[in-house]
RNA sequence: GCCACAGACCGCUUUGUCGCCCUUCGGGGAGGAAAGUCCGGACAACACAGAGCACCGUACCACCUAACGGGUGGAGUUUCCGAUAAAAUCGGGAGCCUGGAAAGUGUCGCAGAAAAUAACUUCCUGCAAGUUUUCUUGCGGGUAAAGGUGAAAACGUGCGGUAAGAGCGCACGACUGCAGCAGGCAACUGUUGUGGUGGAUAAACCCUACGGGUUGAAAUGCCAUGUAUACCUUGUUUGCCUCAACGGCAUUUAUGCUGCUCGCAUAUUCCCUUUUUGGGAGCAAGGGGGGUAGGCAGCGUUAGAUAAAUGACAAAGGCUCCGGGAAACCGGGGAACAAAAUCCGGCUUACAGGUCUGUGGCUUUU
């Protein structure tokens, strides 16, 4: 875990866990930042001041793979890049959060929307009520 | 050069920035269909005396193949095109769930008398009555030649024959069962003799032949985590030290630790009846059910993940479309179908654009 700070999105930052992502859908706390939908709770069991994510398309709205593949790269890599925007805040409450980012729209977006909605989860995401 | 058809092949390239998965640290990292999951195998687990029934699948022949419902070639049949005035015949293309309707049962709309033991109108005829040569009516019999209906009407044409008719008989022809001969590995074809004339439907039941144990990577094996246990099975023995109890030692049985041996660990306890046998509770192990639910093998093979890597963004070049231009060129747009999940052989379906080969046609030049 020493290369979190930088622009990587290794296995332990990935969200494999059935039983935690089961737990997420039960009782996690949930918002919108458009073309996304967050699910997350705090962890007690990973490293503070970081997060695992799991990145997820409905097979509803895109039906072939090559589609929901390519979506899931494109929010991967908006989430990569700017994910040390959300550490600073992890960090300053020193708590351990696991989330998963669905993609709700009906089209596919452009990456610039993508972008546009991983700044909005970073902004609206509700820091106090870690505590 | 263009168009059509058939077959084979390719499935944009390069660079930069930031990243992902595997690794023996050298390196490697989606497809022609990776798709649909429709067949066949490899492989695995469980089951398994033999035979029959049921069920499912396949169904012209030969070859290829590990195997196949796949491929190649051939046979039969239906249909289309061309040659010809037409038929026969010949050549070419396309289709065929292509065993059996001569084992049996069922079904066959409308029309038609009748759709499978045919008589409505005709035709011929017997009897009776009326009437009067030959007609009419009624009750019977014969007749599939004619009419009309239909997708299909009980072999076709001609002659004989007859009361009228009829494969009733004969000639020629069509189809077909059986037997022989010739060709072919065979399906089958040709031909001779002899018997026959039978509607369609097996994608209705059915019959015949051949094949099939079941499940399918969410299989299966192992490790870790870990718990209240219904029910079932097996074991819970014997002796010594000691007054006794506690405790200890040996032995036996069951299970586990490495397949075997040794060794070690756990349970080898209590109550009732008592001559013995036995009964009950507890304990241990196994089965069973419940709970927990992460990893490894399976999945080595020039990808090997497990909420699932193989990418994102940008630029340039090539391709192509639109507009402008005499041209070089300039500006703008577009790039398909679709992503491994044990592996392999096929099938089916989707697909922008392009390359090569062959055949046929048209055109230009020499």
């Amino acid at each position: 875990m020493e290369n979190q700070g930088s622009f990587t999105f290794s296995k332990a930052e990935r969200l494999k866990s059935r039983k935690t992502i089961a737990a997420l859908f039960r009782s996690g706390n949930s918002f919108v930042a458009y073309p996304l939908r967050v699910v997350w709770s705090v962890s007690e069991l990973g490293e503070p001041g970081f997060a695992t994510v799991v990145i997820s398309v409905p097979k509803r709205n895109f039906k072939t793979a090559v589609q929901r593949n390519r979506l899931k790269r494109q929010i991967r890599e908006a989430y990569r890049l700017n994910k040390h925007l959300f550490y600073e805040h992890l960090s300053s409450q020193g708590k351990h959060v696991s989330m998963m980012i669905s993609y709700i729209a009906k089209e596919p977006e452009s990456y610039d929307k993508m972008l546009e909605g991983i700044h909005k989860l970073i902004r609206k995401f509700p820091y106090e009520e870690l505590k």
